[in-house]
DNA sequence: TATGAATGAGCATTCATTCAT
DNA sequence: TATGAATGAATGCTCATTCAT
């Protein structure tokens, strides 16, 4: 075995990379079973049989999508800095995303989390993202206000971060069943509601 | 044509009770597309070609599984009378209800959003629904508390039930990921936060 | 066993006559292979199940419906009298004798035809007809004139009665494909025709 | 899509030949619905899922046969130059050419016929046939006899035209029910009749 | 590296036939 | 006698995967 070239590598990234945004596209389109190699062979502008090149079954091709999109996810949420909650959550729905090569698409999550009920290797992936997810949030509404975070109480925290996971779960859902719904509706909702769960109760 | 007797027509029935449960059972485990009819037939305890005197096609089947899971989502959350919704919510979580006959599963719900996606009369069906939920929140959210509704003023109604409905679709979400949630936390994080969103916010 | 009581034959033939006629009529619509059982007991008016008393197999009304059009053919041909042959084959084209209990379809006859090819009990039964009025054809072509023949020498009739026989049958084949087919060119045809047929060639 | 180089166009035809080749074989054999893919594909050497990759269903492969043996039946009977009529019926009985990959089978015409009765794609092609070869025999009727033709009155064509194609045909199916038939008995009749029919009546 | 021809197992569906009632 | 529920084998067709070129 020669040690590939960085040249060579990078060509095997980009094929690969060609191979995921097709098969995500006929994905969307399709679902995970009923895209077919072929259809997603054609989308990529190569034969059926080079994806086997690059990936060792169309599962593994799920999975890479699953993790790949969950990725993304992770990075569209992310917590670090000060943030507008309400805002950010509203100005990601429905930004048709289908055709972008980046951002978390609503209709695959709904087939990655019913993929996830039976494959557990798609189950573990999703975990794994929902654990870090779930970590962030607390990390975040429990830190101090100083540090970028939103300063409450250590009980409080978990059960505000289940909510809001929720929230932003059902969302991303209603996503796929009213792609047209009003936005401004959804905005100002969101910051009506937002604010009372980041902050603690009134005694 | 004779008319049929009551008791055929009775028998007819069972058949059919038998079939869409043995279909939920399948569908559960292996997503609508991953089932066969052979399947099917098999958990239902008859042959394949059986199942075609009673349902028309897979395709049946899968329709009348979603309607029947709708309607009993649709009895769930029925908003006729003084409810304490955080409760109801939190009740229905996890009930292991697959094995139950009745009882919406989770599993299928996201199935039935995937599939949505796709399938024309399946959409219509899931629209249907969300158009009876949307409306009966949002008339419990408005109607006077001595007419065992909310009080809600008109305009802020609507962006509540939104919002409620996008938290009960993410924890049904939720639901088959975490099977094993603490109820407890669970439960007092919508106690918590649900009278939030049911008041309307102070001046 | 009791002998059967009269009454309970006349009975038994009523139910397969019941059934012949339907079947004749599935058949010519959908040809011997495209209708079903089912579809033939439904047009007879009766169970499945209840067919099975009367014939043994599918095959069997096949071979039992072959062997009636071709008893009827025998008839509407029959060559015992002194008959204007032209009008007669005129007059049978396209008299649409679906509907009719009787008279040979001609849709049926390719069906048989066809079917001939593949079932020997077809193909013995077709045989048989063949003969038979190829026999009629020949001793009527060759006797006198003065007993209702034509008085063909013996070498010729033998000869034309291929060719009328041959004639014939496309004309049935013809049937099928032209179901309008101008009456009035057809009749001034065979009439222009046959007659040169059964006439001895002139020195 | 890339342009196919002509040795893939040579392969593509190589093989849609073959299937139709066993094609041919099994509809002679069977029928068009007895033969089931899966004896094509056997015939053929072939997998069953290959035959799709050249024909889109086994309903494309029919029509495809049946085209082409009404291009082989065209082919056959081609009145461009003057010809022995009676000689060339005469001559394409029976010349057992179920084996050999052209000429018109008789059984399969007989099969396309009753299809015809059932399948509109079928009947089409055949009423196009029909159409072309009457119009051609009125033509060559009509013609006069130095251009190659049989000087008829124009009144007179078409009704001569009528009964030869009738009796053509007629001698098709005769061919599939008598394969053994004399052909000096056949050759001499039509060389008596055949004159008769391409001959004004005299006065 | 890349093709796409080829396979074979699997799928939904149909249907002649049987049999308990 | 009559029903129609039930079977099981067969059918047309699809598709992930392999492999010779």
């Amino acid at each position: 075995m020669k040690p590939l070239s960085s040249k060579a590598e990078a060509r095997i990234h980009a094929q690969r990379r060609r191979i995921l945004l097709a098969a995500q596209q006929c994905f969307i389109e399709y679902g995970f079973h009923g895209a077919s190699m072929a259809s997603i062979a054609e989308t990529a502008g190569m034969s059926a049989g080079l994806i086997y090149r690059y990936f060792e079954s169309k599962n593994a091709i799920i999975l890479a999508i699953v993790r790949q999109q969950l990725e993304m996810l992770r990075g569209d949420l992310s917590l670090n800095r000060k943030v507008d909650l309400a805002a950010e959550i509203a100005a990601h729905y429905g930004t048709a995303n289908a055709q972008r090569e980046h951002g978390m698409n609503a209709a695959l999550l709904l087939e990655i989390s019913a993929e996830a009920t039976r494959d557990p290797a798609v189950a573990a992936a999703l975990d794994e993202f929902d654990d870090t997810l779930r970590t962030g949030l607390i990390d975040w509404l429990s830190r101090p206000t100083g540090s970028g975070g939103q300063g409450l109480p250590a009980t409080l925290a978990p059960r505000r971060a289940l909510i809001l996971q929720c929230l932003v779960e059902g969302l991303k859902v209603r996503e796929t069943r009213e792609p047209d719904l009003d936005r401004t509706l959804l905005a100002t909702a969101l910051h009506e509601v937002v604010p009372l769960l980041l902050a603690a109760p009134r005694k």
